[in-house]
DNA sequence: CCCTGTGAAATTATTCACAGCA
DNA sequence: TGCTGTGAATAATTTCACAGGG
């Protein structure tokens, strides 16, 4: 007999689509918190992250019950249950390999800290950005990722190198322990299957919106 | 009777999720150029875009037949064939809005120009911005955005600013005519039903990886 | 009544497995 | 024989629609 956890909390059960507009949902409660609600419902909830509120629900679901009937959801009481399954109630180290202009912006990027992360250390290779600071965390070398990544128990590390060095530096973060990257890189990396892997191409979301604007001008056309 | 080309190219009838995955190709199919082949079996190109080859068969079956039995792809027909569905084929200029650490990358980052795309204006509301100049392309107040957006043809646009100021730029970016807009500030955009947003945020991306190292964790701990 | 939680249905996406052409 | 293109099978996701608790 399996495993067969009923209760809602077992993070192997969630849906990888649900769990990818989970971050939403807590970004979402985090707003009309500040604003001053105290309770949301599925409804309110769903319009404030973009997404149908079956949907919501759904999801929602997946992870127990939070909420209640003719009333909706407690946003103290949920914010807390979503940042339990994202594993966010523990801060999370986080490596920057490449700090040249994006990874420079990423740095600087006030999302991460506030939201359970923090930039931990910084690597390049580049000799006249190595030694310095930004943001008054020191630029170290490559080389002593290995070292670093094991004393500051990282284990999500950001590439934002260029292409061609971003496989030899996956290779040494994986060999250093860092078991999940965010690939800012546009290439394929290999790693072993133990390591998440997520990739963001800046151009390919570029290209996705140019096949949108083709279709909308062929259809225009077809009007015409 | 609806319309019901038979043919693979029209637009209309690509799926999503192959769209979003054809920019890969093409970028594969690229590296793959350079190195010198001419040919790839779907294997090769499954590969080299880290997918498996039954989905990059079905993905190219939605275009149309390019392959050869026995044989494999012609890596430059193919190439134009993606491009060509993609929209890629004619220049797309690009506005950027928010010209702060991120916008700068986004500015600055090859893959765009090299990919079709080229910053065509940037516009920012700063004081000590508006006026100078970045890659030799002047910073433009967000007031002038409606006539050069107007100007220029521009129907893409990529908004790089605080959260706050975005829906208003969204605004001001659907009068003056752009129906995509490429989205990194972490908010959801109130925008008509025929223009394409696509978000990224950075954020979300992380979040997403911590949930797959909390999963990690509690697995481990469950051997133990 | 209002609003959640959820089975069931519909839709979309992936994978299998093989017929058929070069 | 090798590899594409594709129906059929499977799996994942979304949407519907409503029972039932507060």
């Amino acid at each position: 007999m399996p495993i067969d956890t009923p209760a809602g909390a077992d993070p192997r059960e969630i849906p990888d689509a649900t769990v990818s507009r989970l971050p939403e949902y807590l970004h979402a409660l985090h707003t009309l918190g500040e604003a001053g609600q105290t309770t949301v419902s599925s409804e309110g909830l769903a319009v404030a992250a973009g997404v149908n509120s079956a949907k919501l629900r759904k999801d929602l679901s997946h992870l127990g019950s939070y909420g209640v009937r003719g009333v909706g959801y407690d946003i103290a009481v949920l914010t807390i249950q979503i940042s339990e399954v994202l594993g966010l109630r523990q801060h999370r180290a986080v490596a920057l390999v490449g700090v040249g202009h994006l990874g420079q912006a990423l740095a600087g990027y006030g999302g991460f800290a506030n939201r359970g992360f923090g930039i931990a250390a910084l690597f390049d290779i580049a000799e006249d950005r190595v030694g310095t600071e930004l943001d008054g965390l020191p630029i170290r070398h490559l080389d002593e990722l290995p070292e670093v990544i094991a004393t500051e128990r990282i284990s999500i590390a950001v590439i934002a190198t260029p292409p061609l060095a971003a496989q030899r530096v996956a290779d040494s973060l994986v060999n250093a322990g860092v078991t999940s990257i965010l690939n800012f890189a546009p290439c394929v990396l290999d790693v072993p299957s133990n390591v998440d892997v997520r990739k963001v191409d800046l151009a390919v979301e570029l290209q996705i919106l140019s096949f949108h604007e083709h279709r909308k001008s062929r259809n225009g056309k077809v009007g015409t």
